[in-house]
DNA sequence: TTTATTTAGGACCGTTTAGTCCATAACCCA
DNA sequence: TGGGTTATGGACTAAACGGTCCTAAATAAA
């Protein structure tokens, strides 16, 4: 009973990937993991190596089609300051779609693995990286056009903006409803006009 | 070989609570609780009942502890502003002390099992409430100061310092350093000043 | 049809998990 | 000195863990 190249590796890793950002990786076990993508147990070691390495293909996996594809809208349109207020509204909506709150693949395995796994540590970083440095080139387009004060700190503020929508994203995970995180995005939006 | 009444029930608390808050509830492991707080795995379980209720109890100790007499600065100092600015000074210095960033109990802990375990949530819950209402209490005072406009929404903006002090405590644990979080700070406190 | 390849299933491994239980030993009090 | 209390260490359990491996079967190529 063998049913050869029926799986599909990449679909198997976007199975693996919501499992991970919903239960986080310690708690999603190889048998909720072999349920969840379809694969038996001696299929996923081949493919994938170990939880450990299938967990990296994962976050991959979801820095390629989660994350880059949703910052594209920051180059995006007339006003920087408005896709960057777009990008908060796309989150919040994200964040509070029907469903258990599964926050944000990066920010929950930074906490749960960050400290403690220096290969994780490497890619969540090297992600990071890349969203901020999206938020700051925004925030240097908005300042070209005259809608973001000059004498600003592009880097500085694209933090700012992580930081809020990090902080947006732990509150979600606490119950807080779309008008809520719509009102802390409001006043978050204040410090960069 | 028994020395009754040798240990401190308070003192292991705060050892579990410890343990819980460098290394998250399931990643801690029983062997681990009983070196961490010295005690046998039948006096832990004689003492607290289980794992899961030793959990409750350390995020109590942790509010007791670490969250209640911290957030009395918010209630002293002629400027309300300025009171909140040392809170978000503290908790700078907190999350970058030398050590691994181990972050904030509750907020780790929501991530973790906030979505999970609904007695937990309770806890985390009451816990969050009480600090924003703190927030909310400062800024009125603020507002009756003059220091804090008055047509701005004081339950608002006490979310809003929430979700930057999740943020910040967020990105400190993916190695925002001191001066990276001052300068989230510092803009942050431009929305409400 | 035969053969080589590729997958699945499941038995199996050693380890670790949370949790129980009990005989033993040290203390307190009389 | 002699109970009574109280905490201890360690043996123990059943289950779950991640991971390995081998057999069987279904396909593709010959």
């Amino acid at each position: 009973m063998a049913r050869p190249r029926e799986f599909n590796e990449s679909d198997a890793l976007g199975d693996a990937m919501q499992l991970f950002w919903g239960s986080g990786y310690e708690s999603a076990s190889l048998s909720e993991i072999t349920k969840a993508t379809g694969l038996s147990k001696s299929s996923l070691y081949d493919t994938f190596g170990s939880k450990h390495e299938l967990l990296l293909s994962s976050l991959q996996h979801y820095v390629e089609n989660m994350v880059e594809p949703s910052l594209a809208v920051l180059e995006e349109g007339p006003s920087a300051v408005g896709a960057i207020e777009q990008r908060f509204e796309m989150i919040i909506d994200m964040m509070t779609a029907p469903g258990p709150r599964r926050g944000c693949l990066i920010a929950n395995t930074t906490l749960e693995l960050g400290a403690r796994d220096k290969t994780v540590a490497k890619t969540l970083l090297a992600a990071q990286g890349m969203v901020e440095q999206a938020y700051a080139r925004a925030i240097e387009r908005g300042q070209a056009a005259g809608e973001i004060d000059k004498a600003k700190d592009a880097q500085s503020l694209a933090r700012y903006i992580m930081a809020c929508l990090a902080g947006m994203i732990c509150l979600s995970k606490s119950g807080f409803d779309a008008p809520m995180l719509r009102d802390i995005s409001a006043t978050a939006m204040q410090a960069i006009k």
